[in-house]
DNA sequence: AATGAATGAGCCTTCATTCAT
DNA sequence: TATGAATGAAGGCTCATTCAT
């Protein structure tokens, strides 16, 4: 019996045929591997999807660039478009605390939102985090989880933030025009500005966010500083 | 987060049911006809390629919406891409004009940037245009053409008018501020910031983009008007 | 413009590439040919769905069968499950009326059953037909619609027919036995079962289904018939 | 027909919800312990042959349901066709001695073939045993092996016993029928129905199995009997 | 010029099988 | 012996593109 006729389909051979290159590192235990992995599938998907944006990206190329087998993916992920909704949302949650300052703090607002400024170019404008700034104006409306999810955990935290800041700068009278804590987008966008320009257009035309943020201070605050 | 809509595909449901409508107009010669295909599919695709972006578009769905034959596509445009890019450029060239207001004219710089603002939420924060610039933000890094495109079309343009705007306000004693020529970005920054602020966000807390412009002339300014 | 840079993925030159072999007939009209290659599909798919069952077969396998494009068959079927319930229902639906003869005939029923008989081995039994019977029951518990259907449009009216068949041989006098009419299975049980055997023992040990019936109806009618 | 029921994998949902619940028996030897897997394995694969068909079933389920993991399903069998062949011919072998009765019994032949029915109702047609007769007949044709099996230890053997039976009867003049004798498929086919009926349209309408074949038996024997 | 049926490469997802632990 | 993470070859389905009509 047991070795009966096969039902026709010449079997390929399945499972792992060819086990990747030897791994590099020997010592770890299996739970440290599969969180190396993870990590690694994460970082190679918001690269692609950032280069390509959700539709385009293939997860052949996401599991080659993570270096796993595309079976891999699915372990960690449900699919395609929950880890895109998973990925686009984990990776500014951790950033949120250090952006938001408190709004109790010991020196001048000002000192605040330079520090804020500081913060926003070093860890948003000139990474990765920035180009994920983009994707989300670039998918959120075909993705309303994660407009929502923006909208809930990183704009309207921070809006509320920044009105607070506004307001005690006004209070102290360190910000002479009342009417700008009804709209603290204004004092965000040059810097959501200067991480799309530096997306789009930094190569035509290199783009001095410090420097204007700076300026836009200036303008806000009436003083004038030098870097 | 988990479970998002789908961004699945509405199904488009256009009036003509069956058989082709009767042609309308019998008077019209071949090149008008012809014309008058042409606009329809580019009006389709700017429809799909805003609602969808470029590679979740199909042009299935844009012969439907444009009431032709997919095989028409072809005899206007090369390819999807060539179509896309395209599109976008057109789109927004008709309003360049309107939008750059003459750097030499009579009255005060800050009107200018007054009816400046009104146009921009007339014609483009308000209509499909303003999704157009969600779709170049979107786009643009994959579609380096269309990046070089708005570059030298829109964007330098546009600062350059606009700091020369700001030039003459300075030569004025309109702006106290002569360093905020160097960044025009920083007086276009909320404008853009409204564009996206309405694609993404409008439906959880309604932004009114006319007070905030005012606003924010008010800061450039250094007065206080009411609308 | 027209010509900008890929974005990045090599376009492997999409469309029609190798031309099938000549169109064997070149005089159709477009509506016939789709009709054929339609007809096509359904041959091929049975056979495909006969052969391996619902879940082993391919799509691809159907297409190479049919020689026609794997896409093709999205044009006349939604997907697999949808083809498989079409074509197993619409297979047998022509033989209705050849199956079921009419309750009010002039001879006796037990020609009538020879009748029945002689047609269901002809047409069912050494057919493809008597595959899907097979078919039918090997699947139906997964597709309820399939059951549903079978016993909405064959079983009940079959046995609703066989049971008046019964009822008016019993009247006549040509049955002697009137629980028989409770039971139509019982009389159509041995057709059933030739089906099944001819699928997988008819190697082992040929049937012959013809004089099988014949013992069988000689056992109901309580008669020696001679072939 | 369209909308059929989607033949949707429902989660098992089984007991064990996380860590391994500490061995029950910790008596048992080793060898103990192994055949009790093996049976887990062979009842689970069992059930999900019977749900699913065999290329339907994944060996992950098996797995669940059976409490052990996957890996631990290839220790007992070589891969998922051997264990498939394997298990249907296990799962009749045990079965068989009791639905054959002793050719040179006292009683009647029809006092007999009551026990028969009535051993095939409780033990076949109304359990799982059932279920793996339509499996035989849905996955036969692609599994030579089990069609070769259950022909040379079911099918023929049964016939034989059923044949010698008939042929009995015949002698001792309970059954009137000589010719009955090369078909005893005929005196088996109303129970094979049964057993189809109940996997396919019991509810649809419900079949009393035990009264049909008592008919039948009447059918055969010329008589009347009572429930 | 316009059509839309046909094509087939490609993509997401599944799952039998392997093997390091 | 038992595990289950990892693999990668399919398979169902989509859709840009072509071309006979």
């Amino acid at each position: 019996m047991a070795n009966a006729a096969k039902p026709s389909r010449p079997k390929p051979a399945r499972g792992r045929a060819g086990a990747k290159a030897a791994p590099v590192a020997r010592s770890n235990h299996r739970a440290e591997r599969a969180a190396e992995r993870r990590q690694a599938i994460i970082e190679a998907a918001l690269d692609e999807f950032i280069t390509r944006g959700f539709t385009a990206t293939r997860l052949d190329d996401i599991a080659r660039r993570a270096d796993v087998a595309k079976g891999t993916i699915y372990l960690h992920f449900k699919d395609k478009e929950s880890m895109f909704e998973e990925l686009i949302s984990t990776a500014i949650v951790p950033l949120l605390g250090r952006l938001v300052p408190p709004p109790s703090m010991s020196g001048s607002v000002r000192d605040a939102l330079e520090a804020f400024a500081k913060v926003f170019i070093q860890e948003v404008a000139t990474t990765r985090r920035g180009d994920i700034v983009r994707l989300v104006v670039a998918e959120g409306p075909r993705f309303p989880a994660i407009a929502d999810f923006y909208y809930r955990e990183v704009i309207s935290r921070g809006l509320a933030a920044m009105r607070a800041l506004i307001e005690l700068a006004i209070a102290r009278g360190e910000i002479k025009q009342p009417e700008l804590a009804r709209f603290p987008q204004i004092v965000v966008a040059p810097a959501i500005i200067a991480v799309i320009w530096k997306s789009l257009f930094e190569r035509h035309s290199p783009l001095d966010a410090t420097e204007m943020l700076r300026v836009h201070l200036d303008l806000i605050f009436g003083e004038r500083r030098t870097t």
